[in-house]
Order: structure tokens, then C-alpha cells, then sequence
DNA sequence: CTAGTTGCAAAGAGTTTGCATGGCG
DNA sequence: CGCCATGCAAACTCTTTGCAACTAG
């Protein structure tokens, strides 16, 4: 089970390229139109949750009523990361920092949790929109 | 602006009352319908917005997929917490822990990131589910 | 009286599913 | 050839919106 298909392959293909950002199934539907080899929006969330299930893409949701979002992971340590979402300017901030393992730590030896980190979104204020709003 | 209603009012009161669970908005609505005071579901959305708005409740999504969960805030500083979602068996673990306070120095510090401590959810394994993956 | 609020029903976004057709192996 | 994948459209869930009736102040 698990035939290779022209449409998998280039949505994989879509992530793969787009590794850096984060991109919604409708994006992906989107690229894949304007490259002229256009796939069905049910094929493109099948093959997501596929890739998701075998853990070749990460996905999680960066703010409520927003789409889900995918993004390609690849085979380094190094794509273990915060995602800081800026609740007033609404950017999103991708965080490598070794910091990750602080966290890992503590909650293991005080809560007995093993933390997934792939998926951590944290919300608040950038550094910008901070000053404005303690001005304001 | 800014009627006091009886709908605004039993909406607020339940979510007193279930201060220590997150309901989501269908959740209330049943719970008011039980109590023999049905009220509309966009009436219930649009309290909750206002709450939120206010800060008086605080609004997250604990996975993908799942509807929105609110909950009162009370006016104490203890109710800022970690949510911690296991991946196995969906449970949610509420943590009020002073760890959190240095998370947040160190996103402040370091990354010029101002936490919002209300909207914390993590993902991982809980301890059970964690040596049933080890075992199999 | 007048502006904010309600409730219904319809619209909307994002995602999933049923089913006939098509393609991989 | 058999099974899995595709694509369309319809279904579905959660949430928002339009609008007329209602109600708090």
C-alpha cells in the first residue's frame, strides 16, 4: 500500500522546496496551479495527512480560524524549534535556540512530560508591538 | 455600549462555575439549554468575544481541528498556566508551575518577546503513553 | 426613545468523504 | 488485473453575519 503518484511526488516536491516557510494546503493548491500541473484540494489534504502520519512534514496551527499550516521537516536535528506568533503585528517568528532543551528538561524531571518539539507555537508581543502598546 | 443582559449575565456564570474546565461554546450552549434557559448559539459566540476581548475569559485551541475552549481568568495571578496535551491519549494536564517565569525571562531577555502567558499550549507525551511508545 | 442585543437562518471557511474514474505495480 | 489514488461535488463542522424583533438604560 503506497503507490508513487505524480501528484504526491510534487506536493512533496512543493514542501520540500518551500522548507523555510510554512505553507497552508491551499497554497499548496495554489503553487501547483501556477506551475501548470494543478491537483485536487481533497488530494493535496490526503497526501498532507499521509506525510504528516509518517512524520516526513510537521503541521500545526498558528492561530485560531487560521488554516493549518505544513511545513517539510527534514532528516536534521536542527528544524526543532519555537514558532513566536506575534499577537499585535500577527508576524511569526521561527526560533532555533538551544533553550528548547531547558524546557524539554524541566518538564521531564518535574512533570514527567516528554515534550513534542515540533509543534510549539508560544503567543505574545514583539519587541515592537510591545512599545507601542505600553506607550499607547 | 454595553447592555447587561440576562443571556451575557448566565453565559459568565457559567463559565465561572467552570472555571477549572475549558467549555467550548457548544458546550455552554447545551449547559444552558439544561438548565431550561437556552440560549442562541450566535448569542453565546458573540459574549464569548467580548469576554475575550475584555480579558475577563481567555480563548485557545487545544488541537487541531477542535473547536475553540474558553475559560474564566479570575483576578488572581494564579491562573497563568501551561497546557500540556498529550499526543496518546488527548489528555490535558493543567500545570501552574514558576517555570513559566523563567520561560518568560528568557524569551524577554533573549529574544525581545513578551509572553502572553494566557494562551500556552504544548504537546507531547504524558508519562503512561510515553513507556507504552518505549515498549512497542 | 434609541442604540445595543437577541435569535434565527443563511453564509462562510476549512476540511473530509462518497463514488466513479484513472493509474501504479 | 487488482488495488490504491485522484478529482469532483456534496457533506460536515465550527464560526460569523444579515436582519427583523426585542430590550436595557
Amino acid at each position: 500500500m503506497g503507490y508513487k503518484t505524480k501528484q504526491g511526488e510534487r506536493i512533496l516536491e512543493t514542501l520540500i522546496r518551500n522548507e523555510d516557510r510554512h505553507l497552508t494546503a491551499e497554497e499548496i493548491c495554489v503553487l501547483l496551479k501556477e506551475e501548470g500541473a494543478a491537483v485536487g484540494t481533497a488530494t493535496v489534504y490526503r497526501n498532507l495527512e499521509k506525510l504528516v502520519a509518517e512524520g516526513t512534514i510537521r503541521r500545526y496551527r498558528l492561530d485560531e480560524g487560521e488554516s493549518a499550516c505544513y511545513q517539510y521537516i527534514g532528516d536534521g536535528s536542527c528544524h526543532e524549534h519555537f514558532h513566536l506568533k506575534c499577537l499585535g503585528c500577527g508576524e511569526v517568528i521561527h526560533l532555533e535556540c538551544d533553550y528548547l532543551d531547558e524546557l524539554n528538561s524541566h518538564l521531564l524531571e518535574h512533570h514527567s512530560f516528554h515534550l513534542d518539539r515540533t509543534k510549539i507555537v508560544l503567543y505574545g508581543l514583539c519587541c515592537e508591538c510591545r512599545n507601542k502598546e505600553v506607550q499607547s
